[in-house]
DNA sequence: TTATCTGTCCATCAAATGATTGAATCATGG
DNA sequence: CCATGATTCAATCATTTGATGGACAGATAA
């Protein structure tokens, strides 16, 4: 079976592919509600029952968003695990940092959009939250705090949550931090990356030396 | 001069008042496209009218309903520094981790509304930042990380809002992460507690033996 | 009592918004 | 070339939503 999202992954130049590609941008500045089909219709530069056509629903196509994003995530998660790999925990830790923050800010919608889901509501009905894939547990796996993808115990669990977000937030954040701190947004970068590994790698290598 | 504002906040039981704790709620759930000026006056008990009679347009409201949030944690974060007081660095982190996560608990829409800011846009026109005060220098200086509110260095602003995020992140996340933990609530207090110690604490104290 | 002011609601408006219909266009295989 | 199906758009609908006008009730002061 091909679902329309697969569709639209194979083939960049599809128009499929490009309502999608703008939808993930729009979605992820304005969430949900903030977002209307003729926003993203009239960015791709088509109308919106071209849009309906292709993608149903708003809704349909917000799932399919988030969807297609968590993807490209745990494809980068995967890649990531493959590099760091018997390296010890800090270098680990650094290699992630800078590797997950570089990709991130290549495509911020994607931490725009976990975000959105993590602290914000949809008045809308059913939650589609089971065809989410749950990086958490590959996470602790990676940095040696779980030995295998069950029982991964809360405590672990609210570790990894807090470094993974520590990272969206950054990114996400910038229109509002980048301000704050004054820098251009290669030094902006440069901080992020700086600030995560300073906050972070001290917490879990302090611990390992126990 | 009284602003509406003001004036609610001195007499909670008054219509202006009540309104403006829903919308709290409300605004913090949904966000400001999320949330109809209908759905506060349903929660309130009163008709759409009334509602604009108090508080003028839906905009607005969300004005008010963010420097209140502002203010409140603003005095809040103020309590804290006079509790923690010339104590050592471990301590004052582990006692103001302590009593901000108690009281976001208790107002957890504080915590949301402050992220839909950061992470979000609105696609309306003015934004009005310069109302919010800013709390990173005052923390910074109560942190020991800089000597005067002036001055900053981007750095430290970086650090206070790491760890000011982590924070908000687990409070207003709770309804996404608690059932990924599958805890109930009074552990997973304990747990955000436990964990933003964990995370927090060392980078700091490290740093500060050197 | 009467006049005035405040607060509340009902009815309604105008714009925005998600969605659909049907005609026109384009591509592809026969 | 023609038939068929896929794609696109203009026009339109129904609903939602922010906002307002005016009637009505209650309090207060003259």
């Amino acid at each position: 079976m091909t679902t329309p999202l697969e569709k639209a992954r194979k083939d960049p130049e599809s128009m499929k592919a490009r309502i999608l590609a703008v939808a993930r941008r729009i979605f992820g500045e304005y969430g949900f509600h903030g977002t209307t089909t003729r926003m993203i219709a009239q960015e791709v530069g088509i109308d919106i029952s071209t849009l309906h056509y292709h993608w149903g629903g708003k809704k349909d196509l917000y799932e399919s968003v988030v969807v297609d994003i968590n993807k490209d995530l745990r494809q980068k998660l995967i890649e990531v695990e493959e590099v760091i790999h018997g390296l010890p925990l800090g270098e680990r830790m650094a290699i992630s940092i800078d590797m997950t923050t570089d990709y991130l800010f290549d495509y911020p919608e994607v931490s725009n959009l976990i975000l959105f889901r993590y602290f914000g509501k949809t008045r809308q009905e059913g939650n589609f939250d089971s065809i989410i894939p749950e990086f958490t547990a590959d996470i602790a796996r990676s940095m040696g705090l779980a030995r295998d993808r069950k029982n991964v115990p809360p405590e672990t669990t609210m570790k990894v949550l807090a470094v993974m977000n520590s990272i969206h937030n950054f990114i996400s954040g910038e229109n509002f931090f980048r301000p704050m701190v004054k820098v251009d947004r290669e030094r902006y970068i440069a901080l992020v990356k700086e600030t995560l590994k300073f906050i972070h790698i001290p917490a879990f290598t302090q611990n390992e030396a126990k």
